[in-house]
DNA sequence: CCGATTCTCTGACTAAGGTCAGAGAATGGA
DNA sequence: TCCATTCTCTGACCTTAGTCAGAGAATCGG
C-alpha cells in the first residue's frame, strides 16, 4: 500500500506540479497568483487572508503591495472596525483573476486531452475517490465542552436539519432536554469533528450507570456527507464509552433520518422496544461493547 | 470534468506538496535531498543528473559541492570519458538516503493513517487508477523512420517476444519480411510509441492498393500494458490509412496472441479468410474505415 | 478617558532556487 | 598537431519566499 501511495505522490507532484507552475505562473509569482485567487469578486479582509494562505503578516502586506502597484488591487478599512483591512479586486484584478481562471481549466484539460472517453471517465471517477479520501483523511475529530460556540453551532445546525427533515417540524421544547453538564466530563463528552477548522459534525455520549451509555445528538453537516464522518464519531463514542466501562451503548432516533438508521444497523446496532419517551423519536437501537483491552470494572 | 480535476489538483497538490516539503526537506533543503535520490547507490554522471531533475549546470556543481561538504557526495572523473564527471554517495549518504526513503514511507503512511481500512483500500484503489492513467496521458505517439534506432529496438523486442510466445519459437526468415521501405512514407507509416523519451511501442501500416491498408508488427511492451497504448496506436494507425484513401485495413496474428486478438474485435475487427500465406499467422482480421472529413477519393 | 490589546505596516534580514557569461580541462576529427 | 566542441566549474547576479522585531493606528473593556 505504502509503495502504491509513494507512486501516486511522485506522479502527481511532478505532473501537476510542473503544469501548475507552467500554466499558473506565467507571469507573476505563484504566491501572487493564489492572493488573487483568495481576495475574490468580493474582496476579503486581511486577517482572513492570512488564515488562508497561511502567510505572514509582514509578507501579506509587501504582496499586496505589489499586486496595488500593478493595479490589481485597492486596499482599504473596514467600515466597521478600522484597524481590519480589506482587500478589494479592481477590473484589472478581476480580468487577471479570470485569466488565472482560464489557464486552470486549460492545466486540468491539458491532463485529459491524451487520454480516449472512456479512459477520461475513469480517470476523473478515480480523481474524484482521491480527493474525497483525502479529503475525508483531514477531518479531525477531538473532544469539546459543549459550552464551545462550535458544538453550540453544530447542535443549532442539528435542530434546524431536523426541523427541516420531520414531517411535523421539531420544536427543541417538546424534545427531551440534554442539559450541557451530561455530556460533559464526568457526566459524557461531547465530540466535535471539523475540517479545514470548521466544524462540520459532532456526536454526544453521556453515561447512565449501571455499564451503559447514550448516543446524542449525532450530526454530520450535508457538505461532509459521504466522508465517513458519522462513522468515525460513533466509533470514538463507542470507544470512550467502553472505556468508561459502559457495555452496551444506546441511541433513540427519527424515522425521517433513513441514512442514519443505516449507518446503525451497518454499525452493529440493533432494534430494541422503547427504552425513554423523546417525542420524536421512533426508533431505539443498542448494540454491546466489547470491554477495551486493559479496562478496569465498570464504574458508577 | 474540468472542474473535478480542478477539484483534484487543489487537493492533491495541497496536502501531498505540503506534506512533501515537511517531511523531506526536514533538514536539508528540498534540491538537495532530491539529488541525493537521484544519484542512487550506483553513482550517476552529472549530465544524466541535469537531465533528470532539469537543473542548470552551475546550479547542479554547487548543490554537489554542498552534499560534498557535508561528506555524502563523491565526485570523480568517469574513466572513459574524462571530461564527464560521476558523482557516487558515502556510507553516510546511502545513510541519509535510506533516511529520505524512510520518511517518505511515513508520507504515505501518514496520508493513509486516518482511514479505516476500508477507506484506505479505496483510496490505494483509485491512487492506483489515477497513477495509471496519468501516465497513459503521459505515452507520445509520432511517426518514426523505421531505420531510427527506436524503431529498430522495438522490431527487435518484438521478435524476442514472440520467439518467447509461439510455441514452436519465432525465427523472422521464416516470416513474411517486411522491408523498411514499404512501411515509410510514401509507401506507409511506422508509428512510435514512448514514455519519458524510451520507446515503449510501435506499429505499422502499409498501403497496399485499391482502397486498402495493411497492419504489420504492431507491439507494446510489457511494462506499459493495460495504459491502451495498443488501443491508440491501432486507432492512430487506422486513421492514417483512411488519411490515404483505404476503405478497410487488414492484419494477421497468432493464435498465441490474445490480448492482441481480443483488442482486434473490440476494435471493431472481423475474423476473415487467410489473404496471405504468413507461416505464423493462424487468424486474419478485417475492418471496414469510414472516409475521415474532407478525404478525397481513393488514391492508388 | 486610560491602558491593554488587536491589527497592519515597515525595515532588516535570511535561505532557497535559479540564470548567465565566461574560464579551463578534456576530447574528437581533420 | 591543431581547432572546434563538449563538459564542468566559478563568480556575479536575481527573484521568490519567508521570518522577526518593533512602530503606529484603532479599538475594547473597565
Amino acid at each position: 500500500m505504502v509503495a502504491q501511495v509513494r507512486r501516486f505522490n511522485r506522479i502527481v507532484t511532478q505532473r501537476v506540479g510542473a503544469l501548475n507552475d507552467r500554466y499558473l505562473s506565467r507571469d507573476r509569482p505563484l504566491g501572487e497568483a493564489r492572493l488573487l485567487w483568495e481576495i475574490g469578486a468580493e474582496g476579503r479582509d486581511l486577517r482572513s487572508l492570512r488564515a488562508r494562505l497561511g502567510l505572514d503578516s509582514g509578507y501579506l502586506s509587501r504582496l499586496l503591495r505589489s499586486l496595488e502597484e500593478a493595479g490589481m488591487v485597492t486596499i482599504g478599512p473596514n467600515q466597521s472596525d478600522r484597524r481590519i483591512r480589506t482587500a478589494r479586486l479592481t477590473a484589472t484584478g478581476v480580468a487577471e483573476r479570470a485569466v488565472l481562471d482560464r489557464r486552470s481549466d486549460d492545466l486540468a484539460a491539458s491532463l485529459l486531452a491524451p487520454l480516449s472517453p472512456s479512459q477520461r471517465t475513469r480517470l476523473v471517477g478515480a480523481m474524484a475517490d482521491v480527493e474525497r479520501l483525502m479529503t475525508a483523511a483531514m477531518v479531525e475529530v477531538a473532544a469539546v465542552d459543549p459550552a464551545d460556540p462550535r458544538a453550540q453551532s453544530c447542535w443549532h445546525a442539528y435542530f434546524s436539519e431536523l426541523n427541516r427533515r420531520f414531517g411535523t417540524g421539531f420544536d427543541p421544547a417538546r424534545s427531551a432536554s440534554v442539559p450541557e453538564e451530561e455530556v460533559r466530563a464526568p457526566a459524557g463528552v461531547m465530540l466535535l469533528a471539523s475540517l479545514h477548522g470548521s466544524p462540520i459534525g459532532c456526536g454526544s455520549l453521556r453515561f447512565r450507570g449501571a455499564g451503559r451509555a447514550e448516543i446524542k445528538r449525532m450530526w454530520v453537516a450535508e457538505s461532509a456527507r459521504g466522508l465517513g464522518v458519522g462513522r468515525r464519531l460513533l466509533g470514538e463514542l463507542e470507544a470512550h464509552a467502553a472505556g468508561h466501562g459502559a457495555r452496551s451503548v444506546r441511541l433513540d432516533t427519527n424515522s425521517a433520518l433513513t441514512e442514519a438508521i443505516s449507518l446503525y444497523r451497518s454499525a452493529g446496532y440493533s432494534e430494541v422496544p422503547p427504552f425513554n419517551d423523546e417525542a420524536y423519536a421512533q426508533h431505539w437501537f443498542e448494540k454491546p461493547l466489547s470491554a477495551p483491552p486493559g479496562s478496569r470494572t465498570a464504574r458508577s
